[in-house]
DNA sequence: GCCGTTTTCGGCCCGACTGTTTTCAGTCG
């Protein structure tokens, strides 16, 4: 089994004790080691596991070890085939409705027998669930609810989605009279690639009208909860928002708390508990200790901090970027004052991998260069379709031969203040070949190579192919390295491995495609690759001239893969990237 | 199940809100 299987089998072990009544502590070790072997590299856990060395990893022990071991060997777990035969399959789906937990759901089977979720709506409907001990109406309409909004309820949200819904509910708060400071926390402020919920931090002394506004936005379908700090809605389609208010001296450590993410709170956390702070969204104050009240409240005076840049310092900690703030290893690079200067969208002069109508664009060659000019950029790279991607209206050498010249007259013209580059986004073939010949490919700037169709290959054949095109001397980049689509399709199967080792020795750059639903190679390779001398391109893909804006999100996942500007190669100036394609040829 | 400058047992991050309770358990983030 890979890492990423074993991982989500340790979670499935966890979700299983859980279900059972398992103490929680067990259940979060599951948790946590699933978490902690996502971050350690395929090889060195092939390595670990070979020489017996995997409990010397933090989270892991004795019993983790094993489990690990024997699945990564053998695939199998007999641990796990007795759990999952003692724990009825429906009452996993429970956990996805609001509200239900395990307690809950073990009470529901053992007292009303219920396996399934139907059998759940069921027991709503004829109001037997209402009778149980620790339930009522009001739970019963609930889970009712829950159940038949069940799958719009659990859907995540592009990033570039969510951010469109959050910034207009930001600037309605920030617009309010009472308000001094509002944030938009959680994983849309970490940048993460989809987004579950919206959460909004504001700061503001008189509560009532800020909840009032929030609670009767247009859009709100429900409001499902409404206390003294705190409120959440649904909007239509499914989408929750919780709105936090604070006074304004806990903003800081309340926007701390709520960007999170889980892991880097409780690294935090642990951490302030270490150097005898307590540390939560209200404050970080000495921790409780021995002492008469009034001594407790004295020293419970805690700090004060006007940024979260101040919080970090009080840890002994440079300032984390929230992008960063992933349990990743950047609690000890900021210990240890090693934290990359992150790349910016203001770094970027240029972007490759760009479409116009002549394949499945939407807006002209002289469009996106107009667009690129008004965005500032220095230069921007056309590469449409090669003609094997006939559903995209690839170009063929002819039609390829015609937009060279088209480009090359408009460079001369200096029409535009940005510099067009030539180029294609030439398909891989299933046997690894390019979908054009060298000597076409020699004609062109620079060469984007991406799989657009048999995506069906085994991992190895898949691999092969990928990398046979990367040793094309011709190739420059490598587009969207594994084709997922966010939420929608999944990633072919590809060694990511092998493919940015075969990059990195044929001196061949891979594309962080920007485009929102792909943002392909994920974030989580980069800081390793990157460190191995990984060169990046982030690039928008864009169809359109509104398009070339994705970079924004590009610059979010490169900033969750710790770039820095020196590994992305469009931030470099005109001259040098110029000089730079020119030496690859 | 993991861990150790309160170290082999007894802790494990912290707090708000809801619904069902008369003081709190469960859920959520």
């Amino acid at each position: 089994m890979t890492k990423h299987e074993i991982a989500d089998t340790l979670h499935e072990i966890a979700t299983l004790l859980e279900l059972k009544g398992e103490n929680p502590f067990k259940v979060r070790a599951y948790q946590s080691g699933a978490r902690t072997l996502e971050a350690i590299e395929e090889d060195q856990l092939a390595t670990l596991i070979a020489a017996q060395q995997l409990e010397s990893i933090k989270g892991i022990g004795e019993a983790l070890a094993q489990k690990i071991g024997e699945l990564h060997t053998t695939g199998k777990l007999e641990f796990l085939e007795k759990l999952r035969a003692s724990v009825e399959p429906g009452l996993l789906e429970m956990l996805e409705v609001p509200g239900l937990g395990p307690k809950k759901i073990k009470v529901l089977h053992d007292k009303l027998g219920l396996k399934t979720l139907a059998e759940l709506a069921a027991a709503c409907g004829d109001g037997r669930v209402a009778a149980l001990d620790g339930f009522g109406e009001k739970s019963q309409q609930k889970i009712t609810e829950g159940i038949r909004n069940r799958e719009a309820y659990g859907k995540r949200h592009l990033w570039w989605d969510a951010n469109a819904v959050a910034a207009p509910i930001a600037a309605g708060l920030r617009a309010l009279p009472q308000v001094a400071r509002v944030e938009s926390a959680g994983s849309l402020r970490r940048g993460l690639e989809t987004v579950g919920d919206l959460d909004f931090l504001v700061a503001a002394t008189d509560i009532a009208p800020v909840v009032d506004w929030f609670c009767s936005q247009p859009g709100v379908k429900e409001v499902t909860a409404r206390g003294e700090t705190k409120a959440s809605v649904r909007f239509e389609g499914g989408l929750q928002a919780d709105l936090r208010i604070v006074p304004a001296e806990q903003f800081v450590f309340a926007l701390h708390h709520f960007t999170g993410s889980k892991d880097h709170n409780v690294q935090m956390r642990q951490r302030a508990l270490a150097r005898g702070l307590s540390m939560s969204e209200w404050g970080l104050v000495p921790a409780a200790g021995e002492g008469t009240a009034k001594e407790k409240a004295e020293r419970r005076e805690g700090l004060k901090a006007e940024s979260e840049a101040e919080l970090f310092k009080a840890l002994g900690l440079k300032y984390i970027p929230p992008e960063l703030r992933e349990g990743l290893g950047e609690i000890e690079a900021a210990e240890a004052g090693e934290l990359p200067r992150l790349v910016e969208e203001c770094d970027l002069r240029g972007a490759f991998h760009n479409h116009t109508t002549a394949s499945d664009g939407r807006s002209t060659l002289a469009e996106m260069a107009a667009a690129a000019a008004a965005l500032g950029w220095d230069y921007l790279g056309i590469a449409d379709h090669s003609k094997s991607s006939y559903q995209a209206r690839g170009l063929d050498e002819a039609r390829l031969a015609s937009q060279v010249t088209e480009i090359h007259a408009l460079n001369a013209a200096k029409k535009f203040t940005t510099h067009l580059f030539t180029g294609t986004e030439c398909d891989i073939l299933p046997d690894g070949r390019l979908d054009f010949d060298d000597g076409v490919l020699a004609t062109l700037d620079y060469v984007v190579a991406s799989v657009h169709n048999v995506f069906t290959q085994d991992e190895a054949t898949m691999t092969a192919r990928i990398i046979r095109a990367l040793e094309n001397p011709h190739v420059t980049m490598l587009g969207h390295l594994t084709g997922r689509l966010l939420l929608k399709r999944e990633a072919y199967r590809v060694n990511a491995g092998k493919v940015i080792d075969a990059a990195i020795a044929n001196h061949v750059v891979i594309e962080l495609n920007a485009s929102p639903q792909r943002l392909d190679m994920d974030w989580r390779h980069w800081r390793r690759a990157a460190e191995r001398g990984l060169l990046c391109a982030i690039n928008p893909d864009a169809h359109d001239t509104a398009g070339l804006e994705y970079v924004r999100t590009g610059v979010n996942a490169a900033r969750k893969g710790w770039l820095t500007r020196e590994s992305v190669l469009n931030t470099r100036p005109l001259a040098e990237v110029t000089e730079w394609l020119k030496q690859r040829k």
